[in-house]
DNA sequence: GTGGTCTAGACCACC
DNA sequence: GTGGTCTAGACCACA
């Protein structure tokens, strides 16, 4: 697992969103055990207190839990993980319209600029 | 000019970003004169620094400038404004294709889910 | 850390220069931690927001960085560092001489005017 | 006359730093005759006020006088200018000798820095 | 009246 | 304890 951490944003929160990442797109698989806590926050150099932090926010979310003794698990409810990533996706491109719409584009022009975009490179 | 502040972001940062949306998207004309800091920060309800601060990082941009004792003043550099719509429009766009990508989508997929997402509503 | 502060300048402008000053010429060493914004405030006996807006202003110039909990770090980059020295000095050197010619001398009255001044004391 | 005023700075300083600029390099003359304040306002295309306040202050400093009736003149005292020119050029050399000091630099490698900047371009 | 600076004091999230 | 943000209120030079 790779870390890209930044000091412009909470630590944890950076951890949380590519752990999330990562179970969403399928690259930690559904049902599948974490490593600790201990062994995660050296891999991404950071302080277990903080690591722990982000696995406990996503618990809250239900896209991990945790059993007594055994450990982290990533949740193995398919469909809550699929609609997540469905959401995820559905949010960010709105999020991108209306800020496009907030520089003055209209609609045709938004799908012109990403076609644009996408294309390249 | 109409505000929204929440508890999100720094106050600053808000102001900062809304007014730079309506510099760029033409909302407040290029040269135009800008209301004074108190005002500003009256009609925004925030303390006169904090709008301060905002418009010190938009001079900070050259988006604006200030002379000091007849007020501030929207940059009348066009072009300026114009590629800083575009390079705006153009980050928010490929941040998304990143995410997507994160999220496990392909390019034609990513075509499909923005095609998707943008036509409904 | 000795501070001199006068009225003739925004007091965050002298702090801003007078760290730099001791950055760039290695009296704080790179890649070092800087006191916190309050104990340089009280030693050099200003606000702390005073002090905090010319760590900032440093921070821009990428001289300086901040972890949020930690501290405040000189940039590790050396290169940076000694290419602001010379900048500086050559900027400097280049203001000189063009008030110098303003003035009224010419390059080779200016090579002597700066030997004299040089050497004397 | 040419002009150049820039927003960082007082005005009137600027208007006063050019015009003693100008008077000590013999731009103009001693014992001429200067412009009326109106006539110079509108040439830098400032303020009355502004241009009065600057002349006012080389008043003060000996280097123009008015006559009540027939206008304001340069002092036609040739010494007090020399003398002035090369105070001048002294500070400024001192001044950058500090600096350079301060970035670190002592007096040969002073001495080598200038030649190069100055022999350059 | 304008931008700009400064202080005092408070609060917050983070680690 | 750290940096960061925010408010309230004051003062200044400039035009």
């Amino acid at each position: 697992m790779d870390w890209e951490i930044d000091n412009n944003k909470p630590i944890y929160i950076q951890l949380l969103e590519q752990i999330k990442l990562k179970i969403v797109s399928g690259e930690i698989p559904i049902g599948s055990k974490l490593d600790s806590v201990r062994a995660l926050a050296q891999e991404a150099e950071v302080n277990p207190n903080t690591m722990q932090k982000a696995l406990s926010e996503l618990e809250r979310e239900g896209l991990v839990f945790s059993k007594r003794t055994s450990g982290r698990f990533v949740t193995d409810d398919k469909e809550r993980v699929d609609n997540m990533r469905e959401d995820m996706a559905s949010i960010q491109i709105k999020l991108l319209k209306q800020t496009l719409q907030k520089l003055g584009y209209d609609t045709s022009e938004i799908i012109e600029l990403i076609k644009h975009n996408l294309e390249e490179e």
